[in-house]
RNA sequence: CGGGAUGUAGCUCAGCUUGGCUAGAGCGCCUGGUUUGGGACCAGGAAGUCGCAGGUUCGAAUCCUGUCAUCCCGACCA
C-alpha cells in the first residue's frame, strides 16, 4: 500500500480524553477513532492488525478440531429467560422490541452465545456418538458496560471468538479443555504477548473450573497474584492465600482492654490516623446478610474482604452487606463501630484475625473504640476460615514461596461449564447404555480487540507503538526519502513492487515529506522493519535498514537490499516461532 | 448509579475570576517561495452556532438554571 493513496491520520498531540498508553497511542498512529463512549471506529491499520491476531486465532482454533460457525447476534430473548441470564445479565443485556407487522419482538444483541449455541446442539446431537464436537466463531458481542473506559479496552461492542465443546464424558470435556488450554497460549505467544494463566472465578457463566490468560499490565482491571517459585497464578477474586486455621489461643501478652472515645470516627483510615496505629494491628468487623440472616465477618485491618469465599465457607447463596438498620440492630451502634465484643450474631474470623495481639476493634457503641482486644479472653472462635483477598507477601498455597501483586488485562478466558446450559435448555443425549444425559459443555473466550490493546499497552516506547511482526500490520515500510525526485521514487517503487512479489506486507512512505516527519510516523504506527530509500544512501548505492526495537540501522548495498530484507524477515519469523509452545 | 473534572477551529489549549473592541495562539490545512536525514522557515489565506436550551442584562464564551456529551475515581462487570 502506498502512504498517500490510504488512510493513516496521524496526530502529533495526545488527545486530551486518552489517558492510558494503549489508548493514546492507538488514536495518535492513526488505528482507531472513538464514535461515543465505548464504541471505536477500526481505521485502516487498525483493521489489518485486528485481522493479523484474528488469522493466528484461527489457525490455531482449525488446528484444534474446532469447526468455525457464525451465530447471529440478534438473539430471541427468550433464550435468555430459558436459562435465567436475562436477570442475570440484568442491564449489561441489551435487548428491544421490534415491530413486525401487528406483533412485537422481543430481542437481545448477543453478550455471549452459550444459549444460541446450546439450542442448536439440543437440535442436532442426539447420540453420544456425535461427540466430541467443538464448534468456535469470531464475532461482535454486545454488552451494555456500565462504565465503558480505557479506549478500546473495555467497550460496549467487541470482537470475540467464542468456542463452545459439547462432550458425553467429563473425561472427553477435560481432554478438549487442556487442547484449548494450549491452543490459547499458542495464540498468545504468536501474537507476542507475554501471558500468564491463572486460575479464575468462573463467574455468572457458571460452571465449575476456569482459567483466565492475563496480560501483566500497569492500566489492567483484573488484580491476579503469582509466585514465580511455586508457579501459583490466580485472580485476585479466587486466590488463596496460603494460611491455614491454627491454635487459637490468648496471648500471653495481652493487656487489659481499654475503652477509646473515638467521635465521629468510623473508617479504618481515620481510626487510625487518630489512635496512630497501622492498620495491621486493628480488627475489623464486616456486618453481612448471609441468606438474610445477619453475620460479622472478622478481618485484619488492612485485609479486603472477598465475598465469593465468604459465600463459600458460609455455604450461602446471597451475600451483601448489612444495611444500617441491621448494623444497629447487632451491634448497637452505627456503621463504623463494630467489633467483636459481644456482638449479636455470629461470628466468622479470617485466619489472620487470631494472631492480631492487643486489637483495636469496634466498641460496638457509637463513638468509642476498644483496645488489647484478644481472641479466647475477650471474644471466641472456634476455627477460622480463609475470607479475604491475597495479598503482597502472603505465602503461596503451593508450597514455599510468596505472592506478589499486578493488574493484568483479560485476553482469554476457558471455562469448563458442565450441565449448566443443557439442563436448563433439555440438551440431552443418549449414552452407551440407552440412559438420557445431559450433554457435558465447555466454553472457551477471547478478546480479540483485547489482542491488540494488550499489545499496545505493553509494547511501546516514547515514540510510539512496537507491533510484532506477527501483528504489525506491515511488516515493512519503505520510507522514500527525497520523494520529490521522479528517479528515487521510480526507484522506491519498485522496490517495493519486489517486496509484494515476496510475499511482504510492505507500505511505501511516498509522500513528499520532510525525513524527519516520516520517521516520526513511522515510529509511531510501529512498523516492525524500516527500508530507508534514497538521500544521501541512495547516492552511495546503499539502503538502510532499520528496525524499531534497535537503536541502529544498518546499511545494505541497494543490489542486496532485497535478499537481506527477506532473509532478515525469515530469521525474526523463526526465532519468534522457535519459542513458541507445542500443540 | 454515587463522587470529581472538562466541553472555545481538525488537534492541543488561552480568554471566564472582575460581562463590554471584530473571540485568540501553536500545530494541522490551502497558495506562493526558500528548504530537505529525526515532527523546517518566510509571506499570505481559509476555517469557530464558544456543547445545547432557557434565564439575568443595554450587552453573555464569561453570571444563573437546566440539559447533553466525554474523561477519571468508586459501585458493577464473560
Amino acid at each position: 500500500m502506498r502512504w498517500s493513496q490510504t488512510f493513516i491520520p496521524t496526530m502529533k498531540e495526545i488527545p486530551s480524553d486518552a489517558e492510558v498508553p494503549s489508548h493514546q497511542l492507538m488514536l495518535r498512529a492513526g488505528f482507531i477513532r472513538q464514535l461515543m463512549a465505548g464504541a471505536y471506529t477500526y481505521l485502516p491499520l487498525g483493521v489489518r492488525a485486528l485481522k493479523k491476531a484474528e488469522a493466528i486465532v484461527r489457525q490455531e482454533m482449525d488446528a484444534t478440531g474446532a469447526l468455525e460457525v457464525l451465530m447471529p447476534a440478534l438473539q430471541p430473548i427468550d433464550l435468555f429467560d430459558r436459562t435465567g441470564r436475562k436477570e442475570a445479565f440484568g442491564n449489561v443485556l441489551i435487548n428491544f422490541n421490534v415491530r413486525r407487522g401487528d406483533r412485537n419482538v422481543h430481542l437481545a444483541l448477543g453478550p455471549t452465545h452459550e444459549e444460541v449455541v446450546t439450542d442448536l446442539m439440543s437440535r442436532h446431537i442426539s447420540s453420544h456418538r456425535q461427540m466430541p464436537l467443538t464448534v468456535y466463531q469470531i464475532q461482535t458481542k454486545f454488552r451494555n458496560e456500565e462504565r465503558p473506559r480505557f479506549g478500546i479496552l473495555r467497550t460496549s461492542e467487541f470482537l470475540m471468538k467464542d468456542a463452545y465443546s459439547f462432550h458425553s464424558s467429563l473425561e472427553s470435556l477435560n481432554d478438549v479443555y487442556q487442547k484449548m488450554y494450549r491452543a490459547y497460549c499458542r495464540i498468545f505467544a504468536r501474537c507476542g504477548l507475554d501471558y500468564l494463566p491463572v486460575e479464575a472465578e468462573s463467574g455468572p457463566i457458571g460452571g465449575d473450573a476456569s482459567h483466565e490468560f492475563m496480560i501483566p499490565a500497569a492500566n489492567g482491571e483484573d488484580r491476579i497474584v503469582f509466585c514465580k517459585k511455586t508457579n501459583y497464578a490466580a485472580n485476585l477474586e479466587r486466590a488463596e492465600t496460603g494460611r491455614k486455621a491454627a491454635a487459637i489461643v490468648t496471648s500471653g501478652d495481652a493487656r487489659p482492654v481499654a475503652k477509646l472515645h473515638t467521635p465521629n470516627v468510623g473508617s479504618i483510615e481515620t481510626v487510625c490516623k487518630l489512635l496512630k496505629c497501622k492498620p495491621e494491628k486493628m480488627v475489623k468487623t464486616l456486618i453481612f446478610l448471609a441468606d438474610d440472616k445477619p453475620v460479622a465477618v472478622l478481618l485484619r485491618g488492612d485485609h479486603e474482604a472477598n465475598e465469593g469465599k465468604i459465600r463459600r465457607a458460609l455455604s450461602v447463596s446471597r451475600l451483601e452487606m448489612a444495611d444500617p438498620a441491621t448494623i444497629l440492630e447487632v451491634t448497637g451502634a452505627a456503621v463504623g463501630f463494630a467489633g467483636p465484643v459481644g456482638i449479636k450474631c455470629p461470628i466468622f474470623a479470617d485466619h489472620d484475625v487470631p494472631f492480631v495481639v492487643n486489637a483495636i476493634t469496634g466498641a460496638n457503641e457509637g463513638d468509642y473504640h476498644l483496645a488489647n482486644v484478644n481472641v479466647g479472653r475477650d471474644y471466641v472462635l472456634e476455627t477460622t476460615f480463609d475470607l479475604r483477598n491475597a495479598a503482597a507477601g502472603d505465602p503461596s498455597p503451593r508450597g514455599d514461596g510468596t505472592l506478589e501483586l499486578v493488574h493484568g488485562i483479560e485476553v482469554g478466558h476457558v471455562f469448563k461449564l458442565g450441565t449448566k446450559y443443557s439442563v436448563a435448555m433439555d440438551a440431552m443425549f443418549d449414552d452407551e447404555t440407552e440412559n438420557r444425559q445431559p450433554i457435558i459443555m465447555g466454553c472457551y473466550g477471547i478478546g480479540v480487540n483485547r489482542i491488540l490493546a494488550g499489545l499496545a499497552e505493553t509494547r511501546h516506547d516514547e515514540q510510539g507503538l512496537i507491533w510484532p511482526l506477527s501483528i504489525a500490520p506491515y511488516e515493512v515500510i519503505v520510507s522514500v526519502i527525497g520523494a520529490n525526485e521522479t528517479e528515487t521514487l521510480t526507484a522506491a517503487d519498485a522496490f517495493y513492487g519486489e517486496l509484494m512479489s515476496a510475499g511482504v506486507d510492505v507500505l511505501l512512505d511516498d509522500r513528499d515529506l520532510r525525513p524527519g516527519v516520516k520517521f516520526k510516523d513511522a515510529d509511531l504506527i510501529g512498523i516492525p522493519l524500516r527500508v530507508n530509500f534514497g538521500g544521501k544512501g541512495l547516492k552511495e548505492g546503499v539502503v538502510e535498514l532499520k528496525w524499531r526495537t534497535s537503536p541502529d540501522s544498518e546499511r545494505i548495498p541497494v543490489t542486496d537490499a532485497l535478499k537481506s530484507v527477506l532473509d532478515q524477515l525469515a530469521r525474526r519469523r523463526q526465532s519468534d516461532a522457535a519459542s513458541l509452545p507445542s500443540r
